[in-house]
RNA sequence: GCGAACGUGGUGAAGUGGUUAACACAGCGGGUUGUGGUCCCGUCAUUCGAGGGUUCGAUCCCCUUCGUUCGCCCCA
């Protein structure tokens, strides 16, 4: 084995593939009933679209795949992350101009990050996401959760809960942010180094520390909620009142900060509970941006987004003994009994191909035997039996796997007899079973 | 960045310091040479992640390396 592929990557075969490609259809039908569109950014862009000077946060530098051509001085960065490009395209192009805001935006693709792989988590992995900018109102809070919910909920995930928490605007959160350092100022050279670290940087993380949840200075703790000003706490109250409305369950976290130092408002995070799930359990988790778009050279306008881990999805869904779809059978296999009939099963093959009927014929002169095979192994409907006397006289036989019934025709008839056999399963236009359809696209 | 376990064919795996590396599934061929899914027979790893060392001899012992898995850290 000289060849494999990265640490931390991995290749997605047939068998696998199925399953993000339903995921991939459900998401575009989710986004496009919830009216959001599709935004493609480049997959590496300037490294200072991400790397922001006053970002504190722990993990930009070191978890980024950064690179410099060899004749370049600029420098640029896998993204490890979708907000940021949205954002700076958001800019870019002047979406803040356009009529009807917010712009309502999603993405799925793939993202970088150079940490080390354990269950559910890749160092190439891939999100599903939106991103609403350009409106602040806590509806749109509401509705990007609900979109985010509704859809895993039609998977149908159980073990889920929604944690929510507000960080308020700046006022309140430097309010905030004062009172923890005033709180930890007498314990902090008790505490670890990380937490050192984070009372000068970014002393909200504190609260996320693992090592020194324990200790007495965690159990009184400040409260965001008290520092929070009227018009946050308004903010916060109208997103919950809206959640109930529509029916969310969720869970107030107020030790849920976040990662980064962006957010503002509404943070939140939805988390499966199933064992599965390893010691990464996020499904989705997002916040509201104030201060972003500005950033990016925009005018003062807000945005809130979230992202979900496909591959986290699939373990959850995997978990839950949910099927996300598998191969497809075929509709028919050509089958040849000689080699010298193998052309002719070909063009037999490629005129029903032609016809829309999926199907394969046999390339390695096998055995009658092991064509069937292959039949039972496809899954195949009907098999197409070629042999040298019914070539000589134009015809063909066609037979139908699930009850054997068998026919020999005339090879302009064979597509016809083909529609014939499969009638009823034609004029159903999913593919779904006949009396056991769950699509809903026929129904629009 | 830290810690632990593991790495044998297409797959799941047993195994031992010494020339046959079990067994099962899958594949292929045949029994049934134009009609499958059962059954029976045959066949299918000069090789045990890679590199080096110890040894008369290593898949098995030692070192290094790569990778996988799980956890810590971190998680945009």
């Amino acid at each position: 084995m000289n060849y494999q592929v990265p640490r931390g990557t991995q290749d997605i075969l047939p068998g696998e593939v199925e399953k993000w490609q339903m995921l991939e259809d459900q998401i575009r039908q989710f986004c496009h009933v919830y009216d959001y569109d599709e935004i493609r950014t480049p997959i590496f862009e300037h490294t200072n679209v991400f790397k922001r000077g006053n970002d504190a946060s722990d993990m930009v530098n070191k978890e980024m795949y950064t690179f410099q051509l060899e004749n370049s001085s600029t420098s640029l960065t896998l993204r490890p992350e979708m907000t940021a490009g949205v954002v700076r395209s958001f800019v870019e192009h002047k979406l803040f101009g356009e009529p009807d805001l917010p712009a309502k935006l999603y993405y799925v693709g793939p993202m970088c990050r150079h940490e080390r792989p354990q269950k559910g988590r890749q160092r190439i992995f891939h999100q599903f996401g939106v991103e609403v900018i350009g409106v602040k109102n806590p509806l749109l809070d509401v509705e990007c959760i609900a979109l985010g919910w509704s859809f895993i909920n039609s998977l149908g995930l159980k073990d889920l809960k929604v944690l929510i928490n507000t960080l308020g605007d700046d006022e309140s959160r430097n309010a905030y942010r004062a009172a923890l350092k005033e709180h930890f100022k007498g314990a902090i050279d008790t505490m670890c180094s990380d937490c050192k670290r984070r009372y000068e940087q970014n002393p909200l993380r504190i609260l996320d520390c693992k090592v020194d949840k324990d200790a007495a200075v965690m159990k009184t703790v400040p409260k965001m909620k008290d520092y929070l000003n009227e018009e946050s706490k308004t903010y916060f109250d109208q997103v919950l009142k809206g959640l109930d409305a529509l029916g969310i369950p969720y869970e107030i976290d107020d030790t849920l900060v976040r990662g980064l130092d962006y957010y503002t408002h509404t943070v939140f995070e939805v988390v499966s509970e199933n064992k599965e799930m390893g010691a990464q359990s996020t499904v989705f988790a997002g916040g509201r941006y104030d201060g972003l778009v500005e950033y990016f050279g925009g005018p003062e306008m807000s945005g809130i987004g979230w992202a979900m881990g496909i591959e986290r999805l699939i373990i959850a869904c995997e978990a839950e003994g949910i099927l996300l779809g598998e191969k497809a059978e075929l509709d028919a296999y050509v089958i040849s009994l000689s080699p010298e009939v193998a052309l002719h099963a070909l063009s037999v093959t490629t005129t029903l191909r032609a016809n829309g009927y999926r199907c394969e014929c046999d390339y390695q002169n096998r055995s009658l035997k092991a064509q069937y095979r292959t039949v039972d192994r496809k899954k195949a409907k009907a098999v197409i039996i070629i042999c040298e006397d019914e070539v000589a006289q134009g015809s063909v036989t066609i037979k139908r796997i699930a009850d054997k019934l068998q026919k020999t025709v005339a090879l302009d008839d064979m597509v016809a007899t083909m529609d014939q056999f499969f009638e009823a399963e034609n004029e159903h236009e999913c593919n779904c079973e006949p009396g056991n359809c769950t699509c809903t696209h026929h129904h629009e």
